[in-house]
Parts: C-alpha cells; structure tokens; sequence
DNA sequence: CACCAGACTTACAAAAAAGTAAGTACTTCC
DNA sequence: GGAAGTACTTACTTTTTTGTAAGTCTGGTG
C-alpha cells in the first residue's frame, strides 16, 4: 500500500495561495524573459486592468518573488523583474505551460 | 532581443482554466497515488464539502482527466481515478508541490 | 419500520476575486 | 496653460467561486 504523504496536501494549498488566481502566473510568465516595465506587462496582457497589475505586483513583491525596481527618469519608469527566490518558480510555469499547449491541441482538433 | 511567444500566455491561462481554483490541483494529487472513492476524498481533503467534491469531480471527468467507474456494490462505491491523459498533469503537479515545500520553509523559519 | 451508509442534488447565502471609472502626482512638450 | 505620458490609487459594483444546510434515492440491518 503506498505510503500517504500529508504534508502533500499542505504544500499544493501553499502553492495555491501565493500563486492562485487569475493572473500571477500570467505576469510571472512574461517576466520570465527579462524585466518589464509596468506598461509593458501592461501591453503584454491587454485584458488585465491597472488596479489588477499592480495588486497582483504587490503581492508578488510582497512574497519576494518579485523586485520592483523604481529607475529615476522623467516620466518614472519602474521595472518589475524576477528576484533570485523568484527564479524557482519557472520549473513550475515550464510544465504548466506545456499541459495548456498540449492541452489546448487536444481539445481544439 | 527575446523572441516574444504570446501563445505562451495562451497556454498558461488554459491550464489555469482547466485546473484553476481551490480544490482541483488538491483532488489530482491524491488521485496521483491510486483511485479514490468518493468517501475517501472527502476523508482525504476534510475540509472540502460534499458539494465542491462532486461539483469538481463532474468538471475533471469532463475534460477526461479523471474516470467515474461505479461499483454495482450495495451501497454503491463510486472510484474516482486519473484517466491516461489525466496522468499527464503528475509532471504538472509535482513541482508545483515541491515549490510549495520549500516556499513553507522559507517562510515558517 | 426506523435507521444507517454512500453518493449525490438543490436552493440559497456569503465571501472572495475581479472589474469600472474616475482621479492623483509629477514633469516635459507644444 | 493645456495636453500627454507614466505609474499608480480609490470608491464602488459586478461576477465568480465557495459554503451551508437540508433533502433524495437505494437497499440492507436490527
């Protein structure tokens, strides 16, 4: 009989709450390629609303899984980027993107 | 420069719509170590009522992740397991759950 | 014949997440 | 001095998701 693993249960939930929701993994997924700037993200994902982008940055930024990086330019130009804890998150979004790609072909066929 | 691949945000946001929301990624992980019925799901995940259970169950048999196999048992046992496509989301899951292991550790020290 | 288990089902309510629309602050360009 | 760009902020509404609580059906068992 295979041994059962509680915590399991425990770490899927966590995962769950930091990166849930509609919208952090898409963010994540473009800051995956470098730095962005709040417009860009913003172009990146038309569908997402201001007050979305930034609620979602902060909490990320919050969950140190982003930096927010203020440059002292005139118009202020703040780009959001991976921090290193960040950066562990790809091998989760890699697969992730991957089941939708696959996904999507077996069901759009 | 990077190239840009804007289908990528298409795929993330189609997993997120299949396996999007609080209870799915938590029912597949424990049908990852074998079929579950109905009872034990809900022993296994005590927090989650009845109702999300069938209502998540219904949509995951739905899109053929999971199989619905009724045993003419009396009273009647109802197993839920991953279908072959189904089990194309362990790869998915496992790293998601390891980064919420590590997150919890980071976080609770 | 009342009661139990197991797997649901339903109507309704609450909570959480997301969206709308408008406004702020700063500064440069016309 | 008005418009424009950039990065927000706020009050409020809508939508979506989740939860509560009770009921259904079936066929044993005492």
């Amino acid at each position: 009989m295979a041994v059962e693993h509680p915590e399991g249960t425990v770490f899927v939930q966590t995962t769950l709450k930091v990166l849930g929701g509609k919208w952090k993994l898409l963010i994540l997924w473009h800051l995956k390629d470098g730095a962005k700037r709040f417009s860009e993200l913003k172009r990146l994902i038309p569908e997402i609303t201001e007050k979305m982008l930034i609620q979602q940055l902060r909490e990320l930024e919050k969950d140190e899984i982003v930096n927010r990086n203020v440059q002292s330019d005139i118009p202020p130009r703040v780009e959001y980027s991976f921090t290193a804890y960040g950066r562990s998150i790809i091998p989760v979004l890699e697969p992730l993107c991957s089941w939708g790609q696959e996904h999507l072909k077996r069901t759009e066929c």
